[in-house]
RNA sequence: GCCCCCAUCGUCUAGCGGCCCAGGACACCGCCCUUUCACGGCGGGUACGCCGGUUCGAAUCCGGUUGGGGGUGCCA
């Protein structure tokens, strides 16, 4: 073959043992341990035994703590039975360790480049949920090895969203931690001290070709298979001296082993690649840097992650992975190869994915649009997840205790904002009134509704309105619209033009004339008074329907056709802002 | 090109060989409720890509095919 070495047949037997049910796609339910599985059976979590309620809360110390108190290291990993024959290793390159009871440590990895995307919450929050869902820890860590393109800016969004989400970890920037430091950029030591071991075994090698010259040897060899084709791999002293002597500096490649390798991947279910499909890698520039296909394995292994939950695109790339694992384990420098279960991605629009073009990607776009956390979370949780058969809408403590990251399935999914909508819109009305009053302040702050700080009165109005507001809202975003009315300035009060003309116009102006009438002959300014008084003076009096009757009051002194109840309304404006906006429609 | 992944309503999913001429949600279409809006209630249409095989029986298992996606870097 291309590197004109024989290919044993395989070096992997099958599945291990017979009891093993090796379903592709859909593997046996994961129950925390290493290398163990067994077969699915239908939300056997409903039944434990134990009170896992208020075991874990998943919200406090957004942001990330320190605090572990309350929470069970490896809490269900010994709960079910091992079966004897149920073993996850089944290759030489074996994913697993047999045996073990190491308590789950996932991590979250992004770059910061640009702003961060729906998908990499998606991510997060699997992530986040497996680990709480065992017990584990929660690393995160920052893989800012791109000078060029890392920037603060795009750190600081990734922080902010992650703090908003609640998505809080265990380990990472700002709260530390026993694998410190977690930026990579501050790890530059450990790469070369890796590198070094790694250049000193047999798995790696320095090679000197140029890219171009790989690729015309593959063309003139009439490969089929694109990448580097090996040559420096058995270079004799003259050939390496007769580069050196051209001024070739070298790269270190890695040495993709013979056969395959097949791993059980925790959403897929078996996966196998013949390495003469995966190329010798580079592992580090000419200059010395290092490359992600370095670092991120050699972080994963010293900071000693057990499962690595990333994008279905790192697919094609963990072959390499867990090759390289083999090195590091002879090195002594990881412990363990991690399981790898890799996520469907969250398609866009036309059935791409969502890129960063689309700005339904934009993860923040969505705290500021007045989603809330529990919302999107919920909608992309749905994304490749279900907790049960007939129902969408759960707390991030349900889905803790479901999440099973067996039951994802693999397909991509294409994210629908108007189901996003409607998740967020059942999360809005579980929420309190106190709570979704606390929340809504920034956006009437921001909206110019409330002054900040708010005083007295205004937070008093508001008490009072929010009721309201609250069950007709659909994002927080959208109380600014309904409630502006009530705090404006009057002489800064406006009627929507097009409104008006729809509503006030010729036939308005006698039912506007017949409201002042009615509602300035009132003695008491009551909710109750109000209705009975309009009830009277335009639906018996002026013997309009309901719809028309209110419709032109409504405009006139809430300023638009779509409003909180005209007669609370009302009430809480008070007679004489009622009375003055009234008079104005007349002219 | 080559390799890998994926395949149930428009969308997200349930389904783990008989409970399925396929369930839920969103969207859509009617109707009801209603002072606008937002809720809420009732009803409706719409899906197992295709071809083989295994089986008494297949949406479910196997093979193929088609279609989609991803990868194929001294990017991550």
């Amino acid at each position: 073959m291309d590197r004109d070495r024989p290919r044993p047949a395989r070096l992997q037997p099958g599945p291990p043992g017979p009891d093993l049910p090796q379903r592709r796609g859909r593997p046996g339910r994961y129950d925390g341990r290493h290398g163990l599985r067994r077969p699915r059976t239908r939300r056997p979590r409903l039944q434990r035994d134990d009170a896992a309620a208020g075991r874990r809360h998943p919200h406090r110390h957004p942001g990330g703590c320190r605090s572990h108190a309350g929470r069970r290291r490896g809490g269900d990993l010994d709960r079910r039975p091992r079966h004897p024959h149920e073993q996850g290793g089944s290759t030489s390159m074996s994913t697993t360790d047999q045996g073990t009871t190491t308590p789950v440590r996932v991590r979250m990895a992004p770059s910061p480049t640009g702003s961060p995307h729906v998908g990499m919450i998606r991510t997060a929050l699997f992530n986040w949920a497996f680990a709480r869902h065992h017990g584990g820890t929660f690393v995160f860590r920052i893989e800012d090895t791109d000078k060029e393109r890392s920037t603060d800016e795009s750190l600081r969004s990734i922080l902010d969203l992650m703090r908003w989400l609640g998505l809080d970890w265990d380990e990472g920037p700002e709260v530390g931690g026993p694998h410190a430091p977690y930026f990579q950029s501050e790890r530059g030591d450990k790469y070369a001290d890796a590198l070094a071991l790694l250049r000193e075994s047999s798995r790696t090698y320095d090679c000197y070709c140029t890219n171009e010259e790989a690729a015309a040897r593959r063309k003139a060899a009439g490969s089929k298979v694109q990448g580097y084709d090996g040559f420096c791999r058995e270079l004799s002293d003259e050939q390496r001296e007769a580069f050196i002597a051209e001024g070739r500096k070298p790269i270190v490649r890695f040495r993709m082993p013979e056969g395959s390798i097949t791993w059980h991947d925790l959403v897929r279910g078996e996966v196998t690649f013949e390495t003469e499909f995966v190329p010798d890698f580079a592992l580090c520039r000419a200059n010395g840097d290092p490359l992600y296909t370095l670092v991120n394995p050699v972080d994963d292994a010293l900071m000693e992650i057990t499962h690595v939950l990333r994008g279905e695109d790192l697919l094609s790339s963990t072959p390499r992975q867990i090759a390289l694992y083999e090195a590091l384990k002879e090195v002594g420098i990881a412990k363990a190869t991690p399981q790898f279960g890799h996520l469907p991605y969250v398609m866009g629009e036309g059935n791409k994915k969502l890129s960063k073009r689309d700005p339904e990607a934009h993860a923040l776009a969505y705290r500021d649009q007045g989603y809330l956390p529990e919302g999107l979370l919920n909608y992309l949780a749905l994304l490749g997840w279900a907790i049960a058969a007939d129902r969408d809408v759960f707390t991030l403590e349900e889905m803790v205790e479901a999440f099973e990251i067996t039951d994802v399935v693999a397909n991509p999914a294409r994210f629908d904002i108007k189901k996003c909508d409607a998740i967020n819109a059942a999360h809005m009305r579980r929420l309190s009134i106190e709570d979704i009053t606390h929340r809504v302040i920034p956006f009437l702050k921001a909206d110019g509704v409330l002054s900040d700080p708010v005083n007295d009165a205004d937070a008093q109005l508001l008490e009072l309105a929010m009721p309201l507001v609250a069950e007709r809202i659909n994002k927080l975003s959208e109380a600014s619209a309904l409630l502006e009315f009530l705090f404006v300035d009057e002489d800064a009060f406006e009627v929507d033009p097009d409104d008006a003309a729809k509503v006030i116009g010729e036939a308005g102006i006698p039912v506007i004339q017949a409201s002042y009438d009615a509602l300035a002959a009132l003695p008491t300014w009551s909710t109750e008074a109000i209705q009975a008084a309009l009830q009277a003076a335009l639906v018996e009096g002026l013997g309009l329907k309901p719809r028309n009757a209110f419709g032109p009051v409504r405009v006139a002194v809430t300023g638009r056709r779509i409003s909180p109840p005209l007669f609370e309304s009302l009430e809480l404006l008070g007679r004489e802002r009622s009375l003055g906006r009234l008079q104005r429609a007349l002219g």
